[in-house]
DNA sequence: GTGGTCTAGACCACA
DNA sequence: GTGGTCTAGACCACA
């Protein structure tokens, strides 16, 4: 965790948890950290693991089962490539085109730069 | 102003000056809208605009003068396209080509949703 | 037992029992299952099973006799029935009427629903 | 606030909003209290107010501006009605319909009453 | 002033 | 042990 980053520390949780899962090292229908495992772990909060678990679980990623943890959803790698497909085009995207268009950057300057990262 | 954006208003009355910079309406050497005037035209407050004057003063794009207002530096259009561009290629772009990459997103989708803005 | 129903599983389990009551699996007087066999039949904590053994005792429908296990009631079916049909009939329904009402459901939309449950 | 009530603060908290919108107190597209506001004048925790905004926030209801506050949505009394239909639909109505069949209540007894109650 | 994030600590129902 | 809820108190960016 970096405490010093913008980026909320909940979302870097939920960053950690997507490399845990494209890791394979978080396994479909198994069990996944507790809440209290990941805060000392990561030593943060128990609420801001919470926090971050709360937005896993309204994704779809992983599964609460009472009094038993959370436990990581059979679909969950196709699930975060969607939300990140997602993301990608509805904030990045947006952004990188408003950027272009002050500074007048050409569609074929990226392509070329594509290209020669391509070859 | 979009009040939706997740991007802060200061900031994008920032990007509308740098538009009003680089489209050359507002020219080198002459006085810029007073914060009063912005904060009507846009329909924000003034001490928003304020903020956004500030931010452009210490970029030294805008010179604040006693009594009478701001003035757009001389040399305000070469310094911010020098600017964002380097930071656009050498940073933004980078990072966009690696999502991409992980993502598995073609750049022709990327090419499409361009022409899509652009009609 | 239905895992992700909001309904905790010891209520569940508590539900079922009601079943095999009502459904007469259970004879009055004689015994029922044990805790471990439930658990095992159930696929859930032995103390799960437990909690809701202890919760069916002090409702007075199972009785336990030590090293014997529980048996059921004499009077369990009567006593579940009467006590549930009143709940029912002075709290529940009320409330699901006052709240049809309210967003204005017809009487119809829950008959079809009933018969799509039969079916 | 019923602090005794099995129903957590913050759903309180949404019904209470909920009355306020239906009843006309809150306008649609003019401001709703703060969450300090609303924090002293119900004596909870603003996280507790907070927590309802958010649900209140991810149901359309209510629209953030960065440091402006709450909105209430222009379509605001639809979409409560169209979520508490689905909340009735969901989850009211099976547990009834568990509860009917347990008992062996039939579909006509509660047309019945129905009935009774619209004479 | 306004919401957003984080901590520390507590109590609860549930398994 | 496990998550869910709540409090008290703090600091931050933003308007």
């Amino acid at each position: 965790m970096d405490f010093k980053s913008d980026r909320p520390i909940y979302l870097q949780i939920r960053d950690y948890a997507f490399g845990c899962i494209l890791g394979d090292c978080w396994k479909p229908g198994e069990k996944v950290p507790s809440v209290r495992e990941m805060s000392v772990q990561l030593a943060v909060n128990t609420h801001t693991v919470a926090k971050a678990y709360e937005l896993l679980e309204s994704e779809g990623v992983i599964i609460p089962r009472r009094g038993m943890g959370f436990f990581l959803a059979e679909d969950a790698r196709t699930r975060i490539k969607e939300e990140q497909r997602r993301e990608f085009f509805a904030n990045t995207l947006p952004e990188v085109f408003s950027t272009m268009k002050q500074l007048g950057i050409d569609i074929n300057d990226i392509i070329s730069r594509w290209n020669e990262g391509e070859s």
